[in-house]
DNA sequence: CGCTTATTTGATCTTCGTCAACTTATGTGG
DNA sequence: CCACATAAGTTGACGAAGATCAAATAAGCG
């Protein structure tokens, strides 16, 4: 699949499921008013898709050019009911997904921007594999290569993109980060950003 | 179990799972400044707990009197186990929960205080039993009585005290409800209402 | 190089949070 | 039954965070 390409729509019967093999999709849904809310992200290993026959309640946008395994639901669900062991790992990650959604609430209900976008970065350092080669001491990735456009980084946030805007410029300013092109990230001072983070 | 009681800290290790008989209960978790966020609510019938062995990642506290009936996690898990037919209504279960919440997140990113409001107050006349018997027409109840208090309606939607008390001021002197105690509501224009909601 | 789109920046305006006072309910003991 | 205490809810004044509107600037890309 390539960037930009859309592999479900909300609303639409799921006729499938896949794997995320390699690249990052995005699950999301709009307000009548066109407002976009980005509902979580699919990174390499993630499970996408309704199985058991339900309509899906958001759509799928390839981020990046990605290589998914897709199944047909059908096929899946029949699969799935006889191979309880496969049914059992599903539980598990869905209950994991689950906990990871009830996280990104608290952000949306209760964080301001500076502390979504903090802890925008922090979570992206750790989910993205490093551009360059900038592993510090801890060996945690402090350069990376985002994925998303100030846009939709807005929309995971749920702020506008003029603020997105803003608080990174801020935070360059204040030398907690640098940014050497858009899409590049480089984490100078991650004690003071999970300061902000809290 | 008894209004106000704690069945789960945040945090600890999930020891019981459990059903919900009767009652309502909240799932939730804090900030570390201590502003509270509820991720979930728990009605009749809904399965809370975490099975396979993980650190609960939000406590659970009764909203009402609730009757719940409680397994110790680790027979459950290895009962569920040996039960696929009951794994894999749990997964059914924990898929549409998973859905609910993502609808949540859309509340949380991108509603407005007034739209909170309205949309919280259609989904609790269709969630919770009629305290009279104003059934309309259409058969939807517009008249409950709410389970929370003002606090615990901010904590849900992500908002402060005062603005939910003023919205819903607002909401009866437009004439959308009625609020003839301050736990009782009452629907009086359910399509301006979802005209706000949207 | 010129066109298109993404991003940044600046100037306002709105909404909602904060602080503080006041009102209404609920309960308790005299 | 009535003062009083306590907790819950309402209202008002004000300010700050973030949205909105409007340009300016910087990347990409043919």
């Amino acid at each position: 699949m390539v960037a930009g390409e859309q592999l479900m729509w909300e609303g639409d019967d799921t006729v499938l499921v896949a794997n995320v093999i390699e690249g990052i999709l995005k699950l999301s849904t709009n307000t009548s008013e066109g407002k976009e809310q980005i509902l979580g992200l699919a990174f390499p290993a993630d499970f996408m898709g309704r199985p058991f026959g339900k309509t899906a309640p958001f759509g799928v946008e390839a981020l990046t050019d990605c290589h998914i395994c897709v199944f047909d639901r059908s096929d899946f669900d029949r699969f799935a009911r006889e191979h309880p062991r496969l049914e059992h790992k599903l539980l598990e990650r869905t209950l994991t997904e689950l906990d990871r959604t009830r996280k990104w609430m608290l952000f949306l209900g209760r964080m301001n921007a500076e502390q979504k976008i903090a802890s925008f970065l922090l979570e992206s350092a750790d989910r993205l594999a490093p551009s360059g080669c900038n592993i510090d001491f801890d060996r945690r990735p402090n350069s990376f290569k985002l994925p998303l456009t100030r846009q939709q980084i807005a929309d995971i946030l749920g702020l506008m993109i003029e603020t997105v805007s803003r608080q990174l410029t801020k935070l360059k300013r204040d030398g907690l980060i640098d940014l050497p092109t858009r899409r590049e990230v480089v984490i100078q001072d991650r004690v003071a950003l999970e300061d902000i983070a809290a």
